[in-house]
Formats: structure tokens, sequence, C-alpha cells
DNA sequence: GGAGGAATAGAGCGATCGCTCTAATCGGAG
DNA sequence: CTCCGATTAGAGCGATCGCTCTATTCCTCC
């Protein structure tokens, strides 16, 4: 049961934290946008701005989570993945006059040292997201501790690169951002071929 | 002659935009923090709360682009600068409480869709951040389009850690991010060095 | 020692904040 | 059709928002 009162008030809300952040976002300039009812906001959402916020944290969060699955295919290239993960950011970001970047960094950041609840669900993402990208590494064939430390990697890359990007208003530094991506990714891998080249060279001297 | 109430006002701001953002800071919290008269807040700042918000960014961030200067020594050795860096920050933000990482990148999201001057702001600081590490790096031999490259990648990295950090209350993404990052110092030195080199051999051989 | 601008001090404005509350309306089950 | 919870609808609460305004005090220069 798509569309309901709840999930527009869910997506406007979404909507409006990418522009806006938290505390910059009304609730009755959320219910506005969703084209609800005030009375529903409450009703949804008894305990307030803040259950609506984490909702949307987590939501968003999940939105976005799918765009990893989408670019990084299992058994693909990564490095070619992460290329078009961030030029494909890139071209996003220049095309909404630098609007959408992260759904939820802003509020991240706002959130980290004044609400636990929300800083909560901020981490929650951020961990699910890292834990998405670190399965396609191992795929690929890395240890899990080198998958985990690239994903971090690739992760501060882009958004550190969204907020230069956004601030700037000059897209290039996504793609600039994503080129170092490319290299981080393509040194793992190749770090990798050489550990195993080492390995069977030691097995064969053995 | 420091100490005025107009420092007071802006190092108070400067505080608190960090933990709360811009819209997350009332103006009589601001003059409370700074223990100024609330008249003098707009004796000093005639524009308003954005005007004030403006020069607290351009202040901080000069405060924090010293920062550059002191781990960029000219001369010295570039990747064990951006080692150190990325480990003095993330002790920062272990020892703060996860409070103090960027002093404007919150405000910078905040910002970016809904002030001009105070985006412009953030710009501005921004680029004189990555200027004054473009220096650095073309001093130790890059040219400037990779110098440039490399600053973005240096930024991103630290400003994205932050937010990982922050959100997940673990310094230890800043210390990934900094591994990462004197990496990519590396290989663009190792870059420089194979291109002299060829160089050379081209010379040589004509 | 006056004069006069700089700075301090704070009451209070209209607007908006998040939220509570009551009442009306809706829609499916019996 | 009746009933009853789910949902819609919005008036209005106290608090806070950024800001204006009028006094008053302070300090400097003549």
């Amino acid at each position: 049961m798509p569309n309901t009162t709840r999930d527009r008030l869910i997506g406007a809300t979404a909507d409006l934290f990418r522009r806006q952040g938290y505390t910059g976002t009304g609730v009755k300039q959320i219910v506005e946008a969703a084209g609800a009812p005030f009375g529903s906001m409450y009703h949804f959402f008894p305990e307030g701005k803040e259950a609506l916020g984490a909702e949307t944290i987590t939501w968003s969060g999940a939105m976005y989570g799918q765009l990893i699955d989408l670019f990084y295919v299992a058994g693909s290239d990564p490095v070619r993945a992460t290329r078009n993960f961030f030029e494909a950011a890139a071209d996003t970001v220049r095309d909404t006059d630098y609007a959408d970047a992260c759904p939820i960094a802003t509020v991240a950041l706002e959130v980290a040292s004044t609400s636990e609840p929300l800083r909560r669900a901020t981490a929650e993402v951020f961990q699910s997201w890292l834990a998405a990208i670190d399965t396609r590494l191992v795929q690929a064939g890395l240890t899990k501790t080198r998958a985990r430390r690239l994903s971090v990697s690739l992760f501060a890359l882009l958004e550190g690169a969204f907020i230069l990007a956004r601030a700037t208003r000059d897209h290039t530094h996504v793609r600039t951002a994503g080129r170092a991506a490319a290299d981080l990714v393509q040194a793992a891998l190749d770090q990798r071929s050489a550990q195993r080249s080492a390995l069977r060279a030691g097995r064969g001297r053995k």
C-alpha cells in the first residue's frame, strides 16, 4: 500500500532534510510539502519530530544503500564500479543544482552532538553502507580488514567531496575524488595479487 | 586589542556552530555563551545573525588553516605530514568527545542550498585550504594539476572521515582515512619520480 | 569637566517553533 | 445501517526565534 500519508511525510522530510538539515526544517513545512493534514503528522509519529527524523534517516539510508548494490554488482570489476559510482554522483549533484548529494550527511553532522537517537540512526545507516561495500570487496578477493579499510576510505572520499562540491558549486571535485577512490581500489587489488604471487612463490620454494 | 566583546562573540559562535550548526544556534545562546550583552551583538553585527555567521566562518577557517602550515612545513616530507595531520585530527576528535572535528563542515552543508552569502564564505575557506596544501605539494615537486587533484582528495578524506567518526563515535575511521591519504601522497610522489626518470631517459636517448 | 560617540543593557515586538487538544470525517466489519 | 477505530482537520498553547528600540553607562578627546 504505497503512497500513504505516512510515506509521503517521510518522503517530504527526506527531501527537506537534504536541503535544510534537521533543525532548519519545520514540522509545518513538512506537512505542507507532503500535502498532509497537520493532525496526521502526530497521529503517525506521536513522539514528534525526532521520531519522524529517525524514521526518515533510516529510510533515506536504505534508499541510498540500494545504489551501492546497483553499481557494485557481484563479480564485476570494483575499480570500474567505483569510477561509475562517483561519476553518477557527480552528475546528480550537478543536475540537481547542488542539492542532492548525500541524503543524511547534513543531518548526521547536525545531530552528532545534540541527539543520541538521531545520531544512532545515522551511525547505523553508515555502518550498513560500509558493510555493503565490504561484501563486494571481499568477493573481489580482499581480506575483511583490507576491505573495511578501503570501504571507509571510499565513503570518506565521497562524503568529503560532496561537502566541497556543494560549497563551491563545482561537481568536478566529486570526479577528482572518484579518480582517487578508483586508484585506492586498484592498489588494494594489486596488493592482493602480489600477496598471492608471493604465497605461490613461497610454497613453490618450500 | 584581543578578547574584545566582538572577538568573544565570534569565538562563542564558532564553538556553538561546531556542535549545533547554524540554524541550531540561537542569537541569545550566543550572547550568553560569549558573556556579552545582547545589545552588543547588534551593535557589532547590525546586519544580524547571518553577518556574524559569515565572519565566524571566515575566522574559523583561518584558524584551522594555520594547522595546515603547522604540519606541512616547507621542505619536509608530505607523506609524514599527512600521516601526522590525520593522527592529530583523530586524537582531537576523540579527546573532545566527538565535538571538535571540522569547524565549518556542518554549517557548510546546512547553508549550501539556503544562504548564498554563507555558502560563499564556506567556499572561500575551503578554497584557501586547498591552495595552502597545493603550495606545499608543488614545493614537493608535483605539478599544479596533480597537486590540486591530490589536495582535493586529502580534503575529502578528512572531511568524510570526520562525518563517519562523529556519527559512529569511532575515531579510528580518521586514522584509516589518514593511511589512505598518506598512500595517495606517496603514490603521487612516486609518479613524479617515475616521470622524471622517463624524462631523463628520453633526453639521453635523443 | 563637559561633550559625544562607542558600547552596554534589556524590554518587548511579530513570527515561528514543536506540540496538544478537540472535533469532524472516513471507511471497513458485524 | 450501525458502530468504532483510524484518519483528517485545524485552532491555539507556551516557548523561542531573530530582531528593534530606547535608555543608560563608559571612555576618549578637547
